[in-house]
DNA sequence: GCTCAAACGGACAGGGCAATCCGTTTAAGC
DNA sequence: GCTTAAACGGATTGCCCTGTCCGTTTGAGC
């Protein structure tokens, strides 16, 4: 046998097909599995959703971790996307309101995921750079919102935490159906002291970023 | 032998001392098992804990949902008090907020014991008396403060569930040390917007009460 | 101090999930 | 169609947690 590489059977990176199949069910079946039962639901109920074996996931996926950051790789991308849309809108405070009331519907709509997400994987690594341009896209809002003296000045960007965590709670919570109706009566209400006029002082706010989000779900009481 | 009860070592109902001791330090340990790990330490951990055998632990409590109750009996009994004392405050904004920031901030003192206990077992019908009065109580104090013009009229209880849950979540949620400020912060916003004037049409609440703030582990998304 | 049942403790079986190993199948190039 | 390595599936192993069983200890009354 020659040494040449003509015998490779294709570039160095690219996948086989069926390999490249099965991780896009794998993904797929995983995306649904989480969204309805959790984020703890048994490794072989993702296989077997997928029509794969167990040695297959554990193959494309060698950590539960990593299956999970792939398959929320595109929602964060999307709260990015909402953030940019919600800065496009002229008027500071529809712009923020849009960008609040976008992402809670999508964690309702998906039971939770983002603070799901950071809750469970926290240091999720690969994601550092969308969670910052989310992060960002968000003090930008909110800079400009207070800026117009829309939003209520002593406004902290860890408010918009405190929502996200807030809000994927009464999602979970909530009996059959009644999750979306939760979320909106929860965000509205904090809208309205979010906005400026007739404010209240209030008390300081928590030392709570993105990366901070999450329960070390061991020790730690109050 | 005769068949004279006289040999009877005590009173048919009254433990022997060492089974009250150890059901205080089963209890002791319980308690503290559940407020810095959660609920889901090992049965194990909290005999070991507690200084006794597995069998003992099982034979005072035998299910796990008996031990957490027991548990946490005397805080849904606080809770019951506190709203009596609310009511007591003949302000009637002042007692609502009595209210929920003396429950809240036994929510953070111990880990959300509350919405986490009733996460986690709502079913548990022992208590469903106390529960019955701790929202009978709510109630009450709710229909005063907005029959005084102090709380808005388009309040729900289940807009107090919603507290509830938010305030755990923020609780468990925030990073060490910081719970007590996520929880007052999140409840003087939320208080803020309870308040009559200024208030804005809210979405519908919705159907949410003491006995439905839960999360059915498996299925039920948006 | 003697008796006995109540209470105890730790070992043990059962079940579920994570993660791996190995014999078989299949896509890709010749 | 033949070859080869990549990819596959499912059985298997190991771990942890639950709940029970049984031999031993101990408190309470005589």
């Amino acid at each position: 046998m020659s040494t040449r590489s003509s015998r490779l059977p294709a570039a160095p990176g690219r996948p086989r097909s069926d390999a490249a199949r099965n991780r896009a069910r794998l993904l797929q079946a995983a995306g649904e599995a989480f969204a309805t039962a959790g984020f703890d639901v048994p490794m072989a109920a993702i296989a077997r959703r997928a029509g794969v074996g167990m040695a297959t996931l554990y193959r494309h996926f060698p950590t539960r971790e990593q299956l999970v950051t792939e398959v929320f790789a595109d929602r964060f991308q999307a709260c990015a996307a909402v953030a940019d849309e919600a800065f496009a809108d002229e008027d500071p405070w529809r712009g923020f309101c849009t960008l609040v009331t976008k992402v809670s519907a999508m964690q309702a709509a998906d039971r939770g995921f983002t603070a799901a997400f950071l809750t469970a994987y926290p240091d999720a690594v690969d994601h550092e750079q969308a969670r910052a341009r989310a992060e960002d896209g968000f003090v930008r809002l909110i800079d400009r919102a207070v800026a117009a003296g829309a939003l209520r000045p002593d406004f902290a960007v860890a408010d918009l935490m405190l929502l996200l965590v807030a809000n994927d709670a009464v999602i979970v919570a909530a009996p059959a159906g009644q999750a979306p109706a939760a979320s909106r009566r929860l965000v509205a209400y904090l809208l309205q002291s979010f906005a400026a006029g007739h404010t209240r002082p209030l008390p300081p706010p928590p030392r709570l970023r993105l990366h901070h989000v999450h329960q070390p779900r061991t020790g730690g009481s109050g």
